[in-house]
DNA sequence: GAACTATATGCGGATAAACGAATGTTATTG
DNA sequence: CAATAACATTCGTTTATCCGCATATAGTTC
């Protein structure tokens, strides 16, 4: 594997981090976790405006983190793949670790 | 858990994957999961400029994502949390399959 | 094809991220 | 207290991201 190419294989994987770096995709992806969901229930279910939905779907699609479905009008997206929920998972227990930790360190300050 | 809160957390979360959303720090990490590394080790091996460096471990440091230890003037980074990595080989994973599915869409348009 | 529903996109402004280059800081050593 | 080595930070610029608001497109129904 040459440097070009290791480069860029490791901007594609940081793009989908980045795709995971938004709290409102986080929600989405979440929600999508739970089962495919079109446009319209995402906005109710997460009380978000409809543009902002449609535009971090968006960017779930272009990273293919998220399929879509059409039926009529109606767009259904699904999970493109668990693993960005064990990834999400584990990355929340690290956050959880950390926040347990800073509360250890300010406890012994005290 | 309250709205606002929630909301908090959420944000944490986010801020933890938008520590893994850049590829220079993808590869500092990387390296860190071989064990600790010096700044200066990491720039040799990495190839990038010791400001750079510095700054990118400053961002991983501030999320909690690596630790330090000094002895004299040397600064020593270590990976904060294994699961860091296996995120990072999920989603690898995925973008793999995500080139993997690409492929075959190209092949089935010839 | 007009009206309607569901979804997507464009625009503009605000905020944040990334970088190279230069400079600061900290600790050691003579 | 130089001089040096190892890191960290600041500055200025460029580029990217996020959002609200408005508007456009696609598909259905009458």
């Amino acid at each position: 594997m040459n440097k070009t190419l290791e480069a860029e294989v490791t901007q594609l994987h940081a793009e989908i981090c980045a795709g995971l770096a938004d709290p409102n995709r986080i929600l989405i992806l979440y929600a999508l976790s739970q089962g495919p969901r079109n446009v319209t229930e995402l906005c109710t279910e997460l009380e978000m405006p409809q543009p902002l939905v449609s535009r971090h779907l968006k960017v779930l699609r272009e990273r293919g983190m998220v399929t879509t479905e059409r039926r009529g009008t109606v767009v259904t997206y699904s999970l493109g793949d668990d693993r960005l929920i064990q990834a999400l998972d584990l990355l929340r227990a690290v956050m959880h670790d950390n926040l347990a930790k800073r509360a250890e360190l300010a406890q012994a300050i005290l």
